[in-house]
DNA sequence: ACGAAGCCCTGCAAGC
DNA sequence: TGCTTGCAGGGCTTCG
């Protein structure tokens, strides 16, 4: 499930693939993924070079030919390249086949990603001209969640995960931030006062640098054959251990829902 | 206007 | 063993 250190991992990974290159094929074998896939986007690439491919938030953007092709992982998708001769898998739903032999393969088995072709700004798309800051900028600080809480009910957790507040925050990213601060994750976000949103912002902060650094590694891809969880998940301390002992106090770890997600804190160590 | 709930989808795991 | 059920979750949409 790729969360902001996943995706900012993808780009990395493929963006010196497929700089300069010209699109000489476009395959699209399923249409219906978050929204339908426009069905005249090959006519939009073919024969188009890619000449720049950024991040926000989770969407990933590709220039292309005075347009830009934005795809989303949602949570299972990823973004990889291959020869182009490899044969799709069955949830290979998209490859653009480049200049020099090699595809760019896109692949969702719960196809909740999306993959859009906007003509005009991207930053006037309505699904990104509302976001908040990037996490990892100087625009993200304390200051910024106390301003934009004020008056407001909803739960922290929700708050910091709603990308008009910040961008890249998801669900596991934000139980350990929340657990790192001792902030209570149901506490309104409009009682929180400024300095442990300070530290909260440093926390967040914190749990998505560290992710990239170890090359936005989650928790299901990395289970090996031999039954080993990836290292990452041993890194956790809440999310994942409802009812096992909090790794400060010792005492058993609650875990909610709130908003269908899982939520797991400390009920002594976060208030 | 705000906050909570619903919905999209498939793979996996647990229960019967 | 094979079915059914539930859960996982990003983020937009709808409802109250």
């Amino acid at each position: 499930m790729p969360e902001l250190p996943e995706v900012e991992t993808t780009l990395r990974g493929v963006l010196p693939h497929v700089l300069n290159k010209v699109i000489t094929a476009v395959t699209v074998r399923h249409y219906s993924l978050r929204y339908p896939v426009d069905n005249k986007l090959p006519s939009y690439l073919l024969g188009r070079e890619i000449s720049g491919g950024y991040r926000r938030g989770k969407y990933l953007l590709f220039l292309i030919g005075g347009g830009t092709l934005m795809i989303h992982l949602g949570m299972s998708g990823s973004l990889r390249i291959v020869n182009a001769s490899l044969s799709p898998d069955k949830h290979d739903h998209m490859d653009l086949v480049l200049s020099d032999g090699k595809a760019l393969r896109f692949t969702d088995p719960r196809r909740f990603g999306a993959i859009l072709w906007l003509a005009d700004a991207p930053e006037q798309h309505p699904l990104l001209h509302h976001l908040g800051p990037e996490p990892l900028t100087d625009a993200f600080g304390g200051q910024h969640l106390f301003d934009r809480s004020r008056k407001k009910t909803v739960s922290v957790k929700s708050f910091i995960m709603d990308s008009h507040t910040v961008v890249g925050v998801g669900n596991i990213y934000a139980n350990e931030a929340l657990f790192m601060a001792g902030v209570h994750p149901l506490k309104a976000a409009g009682k929180i006062s400024l300095q442990r949103y300070e530290v909260l912002v440093t926390t967040i902060k914190t749990v998505l640098a560290d992710a990239i650094r170890q090359g936005g590694t989650t928790l299901r891809d990395f289970v090996g054959g031999d039954g080993k969880p990836g290292y990452f998940r041993q890194s956790l301390k809440v999310y994942g251990r409802g009812g096992e002992p909090c790794l400060a106090c010792g005492r058993p770890l609650k875990e909610v829902r709130l908003a269908q997600r899982s939520t797991v804190y400390c009920g002594y160590c976060q208030r």
